[in-house]
DNA sequence: GACACCTGTCAAAGCAAACTGACACATGTC
DNA sequence: GACATGTGTCAGTTTGCTTTGACAGGTGTC
C-alpha cells in the first residue's frame, strides 16, 4: 500500500524540495535496500554525519522517509531510518488543483492557516536487552 | 498523451528541483488555464518580468513548459509559453532505478557522460503580417 | 519625437540552503 | 582510563538560488 497520493500544496512543495537534491536521491536511493543506521548511511553513501543528518530530517519532514530509535544488542543507540513507500503522480492538473493551497507570503497576519504543523515521528523500542 | 515517465537521474533532479519552488508551482498552476505571454503573466501572477523570466526558464529546463516566440497582428513580438502535458510518477523505485544515473560531483576528469545536453525549443512562428 | 507596450540581459544585493569541524554525551571492550 | 562506536547539536563559512533595478533594444500610435 501506498501513501495517500493527493497532499496539500504545502506538502507538495516540501516533498518536491525534499526530492530536488541529488543527495537526498541517493539517500533515498540507499534505504530501498533496506533500513539502515545513519553512521553506516554516511559511510556508505560516502557524506559526513552531520550533513546526513540534515537530509534525513528533511526527507522525514517531508514525510518520505522514518526514524526510529533502537537499542542494539550491546546496547548502544542507534537510529535507523526506513523508506515510505511513496506514491505521487506529478502532473499539471495535480500542480493546479494544489497550488492554491500554497503558502502566499508567510504573511504574519492571515491567521486559520496555521497548526498545520507535523511533528517528527520517533518511535523508540528496545530489541532485547 | 504525456510525456515520457522514465526521464533519466539527471533530467528527473531539474524536474524536481524546478517544481520546488512555490513561485514554479504557481506558474505552473496559471499555465494550465491556458497559454500567456510573459508580461501579462507577470502581472497575472504579481511578481516581476525578470524574475518570471528566470523562473519560466528552469521550468523550459526542466522540459515543463515550452516557450515560442511569435508576431502579434500588430507587429510586436510576444513570448508565449504553455505548459507540457507531463507525467511523472515518484516511488522510492524510480528513484533508484535513476539515482546510479545521477552525477557524481561534475567531476572535470569522467567523459562518457557528457554531450547530454539539451537545447530550449524556442520556436518562432509568424501570425499574419 | 514622446509614449506605451513588448522583449531580453546584466550586476549587485539579499537570503536560504548546504557543508564542515568541533563539541558533548553514552556504551562496551581492552 | 583510553579507545572505538554510536547519538545529537551548534557556530561559522561557503555556496548557490532568489530577487531587484537598470539598461538596451524593438514596434505601433499620437
Amino acid at each position: 500500500m501506498s501513501e495517500a497520493s493527493v497532499p496539500t500544496g504545502d506538502e507538495l512543495l516540501k516533498i518536491l524540495s525534499a526530492l530536488g537534491n541529488p543527495h537526498r536521491l541517493r539517500i533515498v536511493a540507499a534505504l530501498t535496500e533496506g533500513r539502515n543506521y545513519v553512521s553506516a548511511l554516511a559511510r556508505e553513501i560516502g557524506m559526513g554525519r552531520p550533513l546526513l543528518h540534515m537530509h534525513l530530517q528533511r526527507l522525514e519532514a517531508a514525510g518520505l522517509v522514518t526514524g526510529s530509535l533502537e537499542l542494539s544488542e550491546s546496547g548502544k543507540a542507534m537510529k535507523y531510518y526506513e523508506l515510505v513507500d511513496f506514491s505521487y503522480t506529478l502532473t499539471p492538473g495535480l500542480v493546479a488543483a494544489l497550488a492554491p493551497t500554497l503558502p502566499r507570503d508567510a504573511k504574519p497576519a492571515d491567521p486559520g492557516d496555521q497548526a498545520a504543523e507535523r511533528q517528527h515521528q520517533t518511535t523508540v523500542k528496545e530489541s532485547s536487552g
